[in-house]
DNA sequence: ATGAAAGCGCTAACAG
DNA sequence: CTGTTAGCGCTTTCAT
């Protein structure tokens, strides 16, 4: 194997040998990657037809630690397998993209210790800006944010007091509209459905809307049924609608925490022969793609999701350019009336 | 401004800050931190210590580029709003996590021209071993994953002639084995829906087994219905399934690219009132958390998403540890019957 | 158990 | 429009 022809792992090509196969400075190589560099055209030519001919790869690594650019953003969410946040992570995406961005994404599994765990390791790769989702944190995680020196976006939520900068909305308020209007439509005695309390704080704070709105209408605001540990499952949705009629049979609407537990909730009156709505009316949140078609179809909260995401990109995107101001933006979730609440 | 002490945004500290602080060389604080290497325990925590107290955050970047090693595995999968692809990056997450390497995620939007611009974009990061949705890429695609001379993983799919590894299986074949069950059954006239051939590779696959398999029986295999651009939505299988049910009455039984198709259709039988599975059966693909919970629930084929992502991961580990051989990890898609189809 | 020197591959800064 | 020099922050390699 001391025959250097054959197709042993040579080390890959670098600029370097561009530079010499082309006759030109290594500098002049890397102008002729940028495309708004002075070059001349025919120079140009020359090199990316060299760099092709070697099967040149650019390497990123060694370009962000000269110029302190990475062109990472790290994302952290709950969980990969949401459609909610899948969406948002689409939106945001698609508008770093666009700058050919690359985001790096970690899971935090509904757990702010991980989620600490996660910033810090994410922080390592010296992302250009850090995107989390929720306000809540551990303080040490705070802290890590704090000190990035790097742009901080919170998301889905609209914290009291934020790091620097969010795109979201008061996860309460919005379940008070939904409240609102099934007691405009006639409903009185009504539940709500969510995981148990604690870890999932945007669910916590649903449950918490619909505890306020309930008291401001003057209604019981103790029918409350803990479906699980976050996130909620179907079935779990399903079980938790299960112990509501036997628990509390006379209830006549129902609040999930999300759409897919409020399907599951449905197809337990469906096994059960219960009619909905005119027995027990159910509603939802985060307008995922089933509630849209189920039979009846669900009323719910659209968050918004994708439009958090692509928000977030842009906002992102003038911060970088311009050192822009701090973003607070407040995104109005939407209710959605539909079959299942009449 | 002048003042030094004020908050302006000083560098952030490296090794070298802290090797003067502590009173040792850069290269003692860069063993510090490896957990492996010959240090003294006080030394090592005079240098955490200190690394805590100037907020030090370690650099990957600059020790990527020196050592030539990322942790980064590159992924790409057709969507991130997907749950079948989403427990696949997530199995693959959690062993990767285990040894801290990232996960670089990358969307082609089922597109082959997209994969081939983002496998082009995610080398450049120089990752340690790539891993792909589908055995079917652009040429240039195909040679620039041949070129990197990193670990190349073909999922979701058992490619006749693979780049180097795989962890998949037959679409075909899994689609052949509902068609068997739906003949033994005792269902004839079996239709498929499924999305317009041509773009996504695991639909025609999919397509492709039910011809087989119907004509391997003797049974007229043209009850095909085109249901949009992959991937196919619960809408559109609602579309497809009204479709059906005007053109083709007698059809008995149809099966579905996946599940989301697959109760979108039932849905449509659901507003009809045509009844599951006596008038019309139905079978679906993935194994989604819908099927085992709708009314009725859904025949369907598991194919081992998460399980595809542990092996990917696992494989990815072997081979980086140990040079491990070529992996071909055949994965065997599961038949689940459910009421939908008696 | 610790240190000194060198350099990974690229680009900022300056020169021409 | 092109080149030269230096160096980003770390770790390899070789000493001691």
């Amino acid at each position: 194997m001391t025959d250097p022809s054959v197709k042993a792992p040579r080390k890959p090509p670098t600029m370097a040998d561009i530079a010499r196969v082309t006759g030109v400075s290594p500098m002049t190589v890397s102008r002729a990657f940028k495309s708004d560099s002075l070059i001349s055209p025919e120079t140009r030519d020359a090199i990316l037809k060299a760099a092709d001919d070697l099967g040149y790869v650019f390497d990123s690594t060694a370009s962000s630690l000269r110029s302190q650019k990475t062109d990472f953003v790290a994302v952290t969410i709950p969980s990969i397998n949401n459609a909610n946040f899948a969406d948002t992570v689409g939106g945001l995406s698609e508008v770093l993209a666009a700058r050919s961005m690359q985001i790096l994404l970690g899971y935090t599994n509904y757990d702010m210790q991980e989620e600490e765990r996660l910033i810090e390791q994410l922080l390592r790769r010296k992302p250009q800006a850090i995107v989390v989702t929720g306000g809540k944190h551990t303080p040490r995680a705070r802290r890590l944010l704090e000190n990035a020196h790097i742009p901080v976006i919170e998301t889905w939520d609209a914290p009291t007091d934020p790091i620097g900068h969010f795109v979201g909305f008061s996860n309460a308020q919005a379940v008070r509209g939904m409240v609102d209007h099934l007691v405009e439509v006639g409903y009185r005695k009504i539940a709500f459905i969510g995981g148990d309390a604690g870890r999932d704080t945007r669910g916590s704070d649903r449950r918490l809307g619909f505890i306020e709105a309930m008291t401001a209408h003057g209604l019981d605001a103790s029918r409350l049924i803990a479906a699980g540990t976050p996130p909620i499952s179907m079935r779990e949705g399903a079980n938790a609608m299960a112990r509501l009629l036997h628990d509390l049979p006379d209830t006549e609407a129902v609040i999930c925490v999300s759409d897919l537990s409020a399907f599951g909730a449905l197809t337990e009156c469906q096994r059960r022969g219960i009619s909905v709505p005119e027995r027990i009316a159910i509603g939802g949140f985060g307008d995922y793609e089933i509630g849209g078609i189920s039979v009846p179809t669900l009323t719910t909260i659209n968050a918004r999701a994708r439009e958090i995401g692509l928000s977030t990109g842009q906002l992102i995107l003038d911060i970088l350019d311009a050192s822009g101001d701090v973003g607070h933006i407040r995104i109005d979730p939407q209710l959605i009336v539909r079959e299942s609440t009449r």
